[in-house]
DNA sequence: TCCCATCCATACGGTAGCGTATTGACAGCG
DNA sequence: CGCTGTCAATACGCTACCGTATGGATGGGA
């Protein structure tokens, strides 16, 4: 699909881009095993001919492809809340953005559903531990420490891939977008996912501290014991 | 591998569950690309005229071997702490548990991995559903209402899912099974993936709210800690 | 205009797997 | 001993895809 070949008859030449995006398209909807020379070639009107001028093996297509979706997804999907002011409120609508749109999910879980290839593991690794070092950031900035910044991100990141999951395979378990209970939901996570103020200095920051009002180095971890 | 037909040179004759164990096998090692009647018939030194004397065709092999991985999966990984008395301390150790071993979750990846293909799904659906129900029928056990018992389970779920992929793909990510900074992100989950005390009644319960009084409820919080 | 680089079509050979048809081995039982 | 049912081997055709070889077509510059 896009704005590739969706008509068959122009008699404009394909460039090599065209058929990484192709691939992409078919990525995004077949998976991996889209991503095949003769059905590729038959979506773009044309044959193997024009791939194999363009390019030497599936191998080389797969590899242009992917470092096209690596570069379109830097940045993505936190690249328009960097002038977020507030580090606090920038945490929370980078949880709602991610856990809210699908848009960009599909070709991530179809790579990381293919995840055995070594070269698409490069390239998934790649964009997801950006993705995390960028959360982490963001952590900080909110006033954790490197290493709770760390955790956090980490849980934040695979409450995202997870609920991926999640509605890919059991619709069933997630709100309707437009449902009370899905904002419900999403505010439940913006608080889930964001330490409390008072947890900012201990060691461990944890969520729970009821009654922890002080703020020792690493005193409030016990401070809850009633 | 496993106990089915490592030596090759045994002369009994297979059954249609040595062939369904050896596609689970497959699929643990393989991928469901590794369900294939010749490499499977090669892996157990047999033909395939073997396998279409068992089976009718490749499909049934596949649903067989799913209807025994689900009725293996059946309570598995919660089934030991069926007889865990303290609600609180039983969550804690399913999280515990649940985001330390690998063991039972190589199929389930690629399971869900080939969640494309309807049959496959049907599975997943059932299991995952299965233990997001449990979940929440734990939170409840620790006096949450029915809704937020829902939230938390998914929470907990997704995060379950996510480590799995984050473990997988992103091995740079997750620490050495037996560091400190291990111990110390799993007792951070403990905490983050168990609402507050305090926060029980309201109608989101959430796991933030520092100053809060305590209520003496389910005091027994947190007894770990080294 | 002629030529050459660019791009594509056609035809071919090769591999891997599915499924079928037929034959073969072998054990238990009459 | 021979029959029969059970399980496996062999041989075959079919599909889908990868990659190669080679021969057009076409358009722009000398």
């Amino acid at each position: 699909m896009s704005a590739t070949r969706d008509t068959i008859n122009d008699k404009t030449r394909l460039s090599a881009d065209a058929w990484a995006q192709a691939a992409l398209d078919a990525i995004a909807d077949q998976g991996i095993a889209g991503v095949a020379v003769e059905p590729l070639a038959r979506r773009l009107g044309v044959t193997k001919g024009s791939f194999y001028w363009h390019f030497s093996n599936r191998e080389a297509l797969l590899k242009r492809a992917l470092e096209r979706w690596e570069e379109q997804e830097t940045g993505v999907p936190f690249q328009s809340l960097e002038n977020e002011p507030d580090p606090r409120r920038r945490l929370q609508r980078v949880i709602r953005e991610v856990n809210t749109s699908l848009r960009t999910s599909r070709i991530y879980q179809a790579l990381s559903a293919a995840a055995d290839d070594p070269l698409i593991a490069a390239f998934v690794t790649r964009v997801s531990t950006r993705r995390i070092e960028t959360l982490r950031q963001y952590y900080e900035a909110v006033g954790l420490s490197p290493d709770n910044a760390s955790r956090w991100a980490r849980l934040t990141y695979s409450v995202f891939l997870g609920t991926l999951q999640i509605r890919r395979d059991m619709p069933g378990e997630w709100p309707h977008t437009d449902s009370t209970e899905f904002s419900e939901y999403i505010a439940f996570l913006e608080r889930a996912l964001l330490p409390d103020d008072d947890a900012m200095n201990p060691d461990l920051a944890a969520p729970a501290h009821p009654g922890a009002a002080l703020t020792g180095t690493l005193a409030a971890n016990t401070a809850t014991k009633s």
